[in-house]
DNA sequence: GTCTATAGGGTGATAGAC
DNA sequence: GTCTATCACCCTATAGAC
């Protein structure tokens, strides 16, 4: 490892923690409501030093977004490439979906709630990777129906009502609650289905 | 009718319209993304003339809430009075999330992705006024459990999945769309007393 | 790498003329 | 009721000293 090289990650770990602390903020208060100053703040460095870092304010916005995507999407190829069930492979997405709201809250939040602030390239590459990730989950409810243990009456609309259940998580989970994220994966993958039908 | 009474319905019906506006700003670019300038424009106002009606810019955010919940609350009342079975009930409850979100989108974005910015009294009432439409669906869930149609496992859970499922569509539901509000709530409603599961 | 100063343009809200 | 002018402050981003 040359010595630019421990220059060079030693800055990507600037970044980082710059990033992690503005996602805080970001969720906290929107990102048109957090500013620069704030951000300067709270991380403690002058907006020269900041933006010697960062670039521009979206482009934080960006990295939050990338980092949500980069947990969720190499784990989802994971999954679909598994020898396993379809019901099986649900589950497993559904934990890593609640898996990265209980583990990364604020990035979660900001990816859930401020991606319509993103622009150009940033925006089109965010919508292409929620694109690829809704795609995977409604591959595996594919699979389902081809291998006999789903049935389906809109395949689009279950997908809807899936990510409809587990995102909407990041409104009101909070650390401190009684469930870890394997247990309330585990609880919807069973309400979503089997029902609550008594019949 | 008295002449002072017909210039303070006016009055009411003008600032009907502001918020009916702000709502569309709010909902495309942010509250705090939208200025008041901007707003000014959209209603052809001056700033002094706008600000005769609406008092402050969170008055008009704190308007857009009331709406929607001057919609859903008292629709939901008159559902749980009904003599009806509680999974009856439940749809109904889900035509009217899912009707509100059809008819008033902008209201509806504002009301899930904004009410965070609302502050004082205004953020009291919202909280107060929302968990009581939630108590109502838990109540519909729980008086189902008793008359034995529904069978859950975690009433909490299920109360949030329902919301989730639901509450989602104002992310994603556009007009254009093949489905109206009613064919929407029936399948979504098919959907959480049954399943997928095909065993 | 980090700072301060500043550019250039917003912000919400109010005053007072008409 | 509606306007323009203005207050006091905030915004993102950059320049240039150190």
């Amino acid at each position: 490892m040359s010595a630019s090289d421990v220059a060079s990650s030693r800055r990507e770990a600037r970044i980082d923690e710059i990033v992690d602390i503005a996602a805080s903020l970001f969720a906290r208060n929107g990102y048109t409501g957090t500013g620069v100053s704030g951000l300067c703040e709270a991380v403690s460095l002058g907006r020269g030093a900041l933006y010697y870092y960062i670039g521009s304010k979206e482009g934080v916005l960006a990295r939050i977004h990338d980092r949500v995507a980069d947990i969720i999407l190499p784990r989802g190829h994971e999954i679909l490439a598994l020898d396993a069930p379809a019901d099986e492979k649900l589950r497993l997405f559904g934990e890593t979906t609640i898996g990265a709201i209980v583990d990364y809250p604020d990035h979660c939040w900001v990816f859930m709630h401020e991606w319509r602030a993103l622009t150009g390239e940033a925006a089109v590459t965010f919508r292409r990777k929620r694109r690829e990730y809704e795609a995977m989950v409604e591959q595996v409810l594919a699979d389902g129906v081809n291998e006999g243990c789903f049935r389906i009456e809109d395949p689009r609309l279950a997908v809807l009502a899936w990510f409809g259940i587990h995102n909407y998580t990041y409104q009101w989970f909070r650390r401190e609650g009684r469930l870890d994220a394997g247990a309330l994966a585990g609880s919807f993958h069973r309400l979503f289905l089997d029902g609550i039908s008594a019949a």
